[in-house]
Parts: C-alpha cells; sequence; structure tokens
DNA sequence: AGTATAATAATAACGAATGTTTATCATGTT
DNA sequence: AACATGATAAACATTCGTTATTATTATACT
C-alpha cells in the first residue's frame, strides 16, 4: 500500500512498459515488475497483462485505474502545497492588529513584504488587546500585536518596548510651553481617557503613581480624544505611535517622569508559524520606513 | 510518503490525541507519534501542536489537513472497488455474443447469475464472429463466444462442440420423410444460405464436400430463412441450435454424414478475467435450464 | 526458413531503508 | 500523588529496490 506502487502502476500503463516507466522514474525494471506483482498479490487481482511488447490492462486493472490515477493526482497537489508553503508561494497569513499599528506600521511592513511575497494572502483582523488574545488562544490569526507583557502565557516578541506615553495639549495651554509635563499637574485640568478593552494602560499608570484626574470623558477612538483636546475640553494621554502624523492643532509633550508602552508580537509558538509568517516577523524591521 | 502515516495524522486530528489514534488504527502511541514526525521531518513543515492533553493543527497542518484527508479519502474509495471486485458485489461484465447464443442460452445463464450477483452489471454486445473477435481483442468485451476453432491466437474454452448443423425442410417437402438428409440432394433444389461475417461455416461444409447447390438468396438472418423455407422458397441448413424453438412449420433433419458447430468461449487470457467473469463461465452449465 | 540478436518481464538473493514495537523518560493535568 | 500526554532510544521486523540471472518472444539478418 504506497503511492510509489501506484505511481509505477500508472506510469506503466501510460508507457506501456515496465522498463520504460522504469526509466521514467528512476528505478530498474525489476523494481517496478515487482511493484505491481506486489500491488496484485495484495488486493489478490491480476492488474495488467504482461506480453514481450509490453504490457496493458486486464478488465480488472482497467477498472481500477482511474481511481488509482486521482490518488496520484492528488498526491501531486498536495506536493505542490507542501512546496508552496516551502518558498512562501502561497498561504494565508492572518494577524491580529490594533488600531495603532494597523494605521502607522503595517502600510510599510506591508508594502515590502507583498513586494517579496505576492503570493502570500494577508488578512488583518483589528480589534483590541483582548479580542487579539483571545484570537491567537483560538488560531484565528497565526499571531497578533499586543502590548506586553500579556497575561495569557504565549511566545512574545518584543518589538517596540519604548513607545512614550505622551501628554497631549491644546496649543493654548498654560503648559504649553514646559519642558516635560509635571505628573502632579495631570490632577489640575479636566482629563479625557483612552480606553481600550481591559488592558487600558493609561488607568494603570494613574494607578500606579497614585494621581486622581479628573476624568470627563472616556473612548476608545484615538482620533475623537484629538480633536477634544484641540477644542479645549480638556487633556489626554495617548502613545507615541498614536501621535505619529498629526492632523490636529495640539502639542505632545514628555511627562516628567516617563511611561512607556511595550510593543510586541505574541503568538502560541513561534516554533510552529508557517514559513510566511517566520519571514514577516522579520520584515518588522521595515515598520517605520 | 505513505498512506499509513497520512493516516496517522488525520486521525490524530480527527481524535485530538495520538494516542487514541494509535488505539483506533491498531498502532502503539510511539508508531503513531514517530509517523507524524517523519512527515514533518519530510515536508520540513510542523503539521501539530503537541501538549499534554492532547494535539491540534498548526496552521501550515490546517493548510494540507483537507488535503491529505482527500487522499485518505479516496484510497477508502479503492479499498472498497478492490474489495468488490473480489467478492463480486460490483463490476461491469461485458460479453460478446452471437444471436442464437443470445436468443437461446443467454436468458438461463443471466437469470441464474444475476440471482447469485445482482450487482454485476452485464454488458451484453451482439454481433457476427469477426466482430466479437475484434471486441475481445480491443479488450471491448471480457470474453466472448465464438465458433471454433478461432483463426486468432486467443485462450478459448470449448462449451457445446456437436451443435449439429441441420438441413431444413419445408412441411410438404419430398425428403420431409427421410431419416437422414442425403448429402448429394443438396444440389436438387433451391438453397438459402445463411452468411454471417467471414466465418461461414455453411460456406466451408460445401468446400470440403465440394457440393455447388444453387444458392438462391443469402441472408444473415436466422428467421428469415425459416420463414422462407416455410413458403417453400427453397431448403437451407442451420445449426441445431437456432432450431431449439422452432416458430415455423418446417422441419429439421440430420445430415447423412453429419458436420457440426463447435461453439466456445474466447478470451485473452483467462487467468486474467476479473472475478465475476470466471465465475460467469461456471454459469455457462446451467445454458439450457 | 532458420538463426542470431535485442527486447521484454520474472525471479532469487541480498543489503539498505523504513516501519513498528517495547521500554523508558519527561512533562503537564486532575 | 496518580494519571495521561507525547518523545526518544534501541531493537526487531518488514518492505523496498538493487544486481545478476533466466526465460520467452519479437525482430533483423542471412
Amino acid at each position: 500500500m504506497s503511492l510509489q506502487k501506484y505511481q509505477a502502476f500508472i506510469t506503466s500503463i501510460e508507457y506501456g512498459s515496465i522498463t520504460k516507466a522504469a526509466n521514467v522514474l528512476g528505478y530498474t525494471q525489476s523494481g517496478v515488475s515487482r511493484m505491481i506483482l506486489e500491488l496484485e498479490k495484495e488486493w489478490n487481482l491480476s492488474l495488467i497483462k504482461r506480453s514481450k511488447s509490453g504490457v496493458f490492462l486486464t478488465s480488472d486493472g482497467h477498472k481500477l485505474f482511474d481511481q488509482i490515477k486521482r490518488i496520484c493526482n492528488e498526491q501531486q497537489i498536495l506536493k505542490q502545497y507542501i512546496e508552496d508553503l516551502n518558498d512562501c508561494q502561497s498561504g494565508l497569513l492572518r494577524i491580529g492588529v490594533f488600531s495603532s499599528v494597523a494605521t502607522h506600521w503595517l502600510p510599510n511592513i506591508m508594502k515590502r513584504y507583498k513586494n517579496d511575497f505576492p503570493n502570500i494572502q494577508i488578512e488583518l483582523l483589528l480589534g483590541d488587546y483582548t479580542e487579539i488574545e483571545e484570537w491567537i488562544l483560538e488560531g484565528r490569526v497565526d499571531f497578533g500585536f499586543l502590548r506586553l507583557p500579556s497575561p495569557q502565557k504565549f511566545e512574545t516578541l518584543s518589538i517596540e518596548p519604548n513607545d512614550r506615553l505622551m501628554v497631549i495639549l491644546p496649543k493654548d495651554h498654560p503648559l504649553a510651553d514646559c519642558e516635560k509635563f509635571p505628573m502632579q499637574k495631570l490632577e489640575e485640568y479636566p482629563f479625557i481617557l483612552l480606553e481600550k478593552g481591559v488592558n487600558a494602560e493609561i488607568s494603570r499608570l494613574f494607578e500606579q503613581t497614585g494621581i486622581h484626574p479628573q476624568i470627563n470623558f472616556k473612548t476608545w477612538d484615538d482620533y475623537a480624544i484629538m480633536s477634544m483636546v484641540e477644542n479645549g475640553l480638556g487633556i489626554s494621554i495617548l502613545p507615541e505611535l498614536i501621535l505619529s502624523r498629526i492632523p490636529y492643532q495640539i502639542i505632545a509633550k514628555e511627562l516628567d517622569t516617563p511611561f512607556y508602552r511595550n510593543i510586541g508580537i505574541a503568538m502560541r509558538s513561534q516554533e510552529n508559524l508557517p514559513k510566511s509568517a517566520k519571514k514577516f516577523l522579520e520584515y518588522l524591521a521595515y515598520r517605520n520606513c
């Protein structure tokens, strides 16, 4: 019961000769002869009729030929799939991303990756940290971007450990000209809180420092916050990544005690990633150009 | 590259456990574990993720699963075909027959055969000796009925070596009461010649005996001949088999020097016949009951 | 027509490769 | 702690595929 024997049988019939089939397949005549004999013995059937001018199908052989050929074809297709996977010549790559990564990093990365591996289809699933964690667990994505450390026990890669949390102010704010924004002053102005999913890093910052700002609004939309700040409704804190290209009249200031968001990649197992995904990880270096 | 390994992989995934798959397939846990490892090594891919609570697909494994499963399914179908062929539980039996066999023998044979092997589909190809020979050569039929000896070098089985050639006369013929019809008298009456294909046994009879009848008609239709004889248009010679059930008012007489038609079965190789056909040959004994 | 030659497939014997098991280990889960 | 999971090493069993040979038949050449 082996695919080699099937191929030997098929080829012998197609070339009408065991000897020719052996040459084509790189076996000896004896080898192919034995393979077919073994099939016949194993199945208790006569598959081919031998003559001194070659071989041809018996009635039973004829009945099985198509089905055996079909199996060989499917095997050929499988081999092609495998080759493609190894060459990154095909495949689907699913990645979990959150909005700032999708907006500011992925365009650069994907432009280069797609250029080198045009046949890899990429599917981006946009969500918050919690959703992305779920997708990784369930295998809905090959890997995902997360804020590190992640509560789940994933394998992780740190990519951008120093995504500074910046205070954003309207242009005419009293502290618009200070060098670094003093932590304590956060309590003195209305505050607009960015809150996405459970992993609200900014809430944690306040917990750790014991600061209690006057939270007037909470929202999950980065751009809504910037717009509100621009209009003088309050101040806020956003990761620097989000502020890469600011379309608003606002000012971003460092805090006097710096806080960072650590952005990384998480997956169930780096070892088990498909080749196309491993390659993708190498392209993360191009995120800013 | 073997189907056992494919099955091991598929089953492990379907049961979510290598150990369970091993039990189901009748291997040891170690055996199945190694099979999958060998596939992964051979393909340079990671197919499954192992854990202490079982196994599940990696991304690459997922991409190949369906195709591998498809191959296993096709293999299953093949196995079924083979089993059916061995049990005569399915299959197509093609038989070349000439008209008198089809009319007088096959109904009895087929009734019994079909009763014992209801799932074998039988295809009867009706033709003359020459056509049947061609069909056997080309493999269009598994075997065929022929008059023996056959000019082709087939393997043959004699079934009815003594199909007497009988003179047929109208009821009111002058020799209607004779015991055996004298050869020489054949020249004295108009003769209607049965001539089918090239192997006209009756023409050969005349050649061998040097008798030259007055041939008024030639036709290939047995019943047309009987009808013409009945209407006094002449006399003829027909094999006894054709006369089994005579629907005409005619008389059949033996010749004073007896001639026989030898009816048999011919095939390329009895050894290579499908089981269903071999079985059929055993049922030839039932041709007259 | 007869003979030599070439081509075909089968067979026996053998070594290499592969398949499969037993026994054991390592690691999580309950 | 007991159990269940999978991996590993070593031994054994089977299969695979080869070389060398035989047997048969078609083909070519006297």
